[in-house]
DNA sequence: CGTCTTTGACCCGCGC
DNA sequence: GCGCGGGTCAAAGACG
């Protein structure tokens, strides 16, 4: 409990930091300091609680492929929460990335597997999310990615500025790096859909909710395998253009939530 | 030329 | 104590 108050503290300070080089815009402050005070206070509940099985799964049943989500272990040293995710991909076909970027820092063969597992990192230093991503080894179709760390790039864009515009990064080049990883991109893409949906309720309480469902959304459901014979869509699918294919109605939104 | 991936080395925990 | 497996580091290479 101390642990997680304290660095719910620490989480505070970084979304509060003004300073924030990466992520926080100039007007992402444009919350008064009441709601925002309530907003992270939600924030932390959740993101520490972690979304519920039954919020994954409800919101990925959603969607064509059916992951299985297992529950993680909890509270290894820095490391909140731990998800597995197990995501059926669409042959080679995928979504690029999301706009956060990864830096791999590692790939090991696993025993009885012909598979490697890669090791991804936040490139934001401030933030300890990692991830490995691995392929089944009966089902090359399945991916098998666990997700641990608490993504920061993510509590910022989403939740304390109301347009869904950034990505501010450092460069614009937040693309793809590598197309070959276009499944890695995909289940990337997937992970942070279970960050979604720790973080939609908050989003939820925000007055604007409009910008911020649909830049999350649309991560939620889209199928990862909806057509992309040209892989050319580094940048353009980076950022899920919000005036495309919105095809959600409340209720589904409601059932994520 | 800067950035990111690759890849073998290294480290550390665990079971025998 | 030792070997094995998994996780991370860091030098070197690839790529834009």
């Amino acid at each position: 409990m101390d642990e997680v108050s304290e660095s719910g503290e620490e989480l505070v300070r970084e979304l509060l930091d003004n300073e924030s080089p990466f992520f926080v815009s100039s007007n992402a402050m444009m919350v008064d300091d009441m709601n925002r005070e309530s907003i992270i206070n939600k924030l932390i509940s959740t993101v520490y609680s972690g979304p519920t099985i039954g919020d994954i799964e409800s919101a990925l049943s959603i969607n064509g492929p059916r992951p299985v989500v297992s529950m993680p272990e909890k509270g290894m040293g820095k490391m909140e929460n731990k998800y597995t995710l197990k995501i059926k991909s669409c042959g080679s076909a995928g979504l690029a990335d999301d706009g956060y970027k990864w830096r791999k820092y590692g790939q090991k063969t696993i025993k009885n597997s012909p598979n490697p597992r890669s090791y991804y990192r936040c490139t934001n230093p401030r933030c300890n999310a990692k991830k490995q991503v691995e392929r089944s080894i009966d089902d090359p179709e399945t991916l098998i990615v666990t997700y641990e760390g608490l993504h920061l790039h993510y509590a910022y864009s989403h939740i304390l500025s109301p347009v869904p515009q950034q990505f501010p990064m450092k460069k614009t080049k937040i693309q793809i790096n590598n197309v070959s990883e276009l499944g890695q991109q995909l289940e990337q893409q997937q992970l942070q859909q279970q960050q979604n949906t720790a973080i939609i309720d908050v989003d939820h309480v925000m007055e604007s909710p409009q910008g911020l469902l649909e830049d999350i959304v649309p991560l939620l459901v889209r199928k990862p395998c909806f057509s992309n014979t040209n892989t050319s869509s580094s940048s353009q699918a980076s950022s899920p253009s919000y005036s495309s294919s919105l095809s959600w109605s409340p209720s589904v939104l409601s059932s994520i939530i």
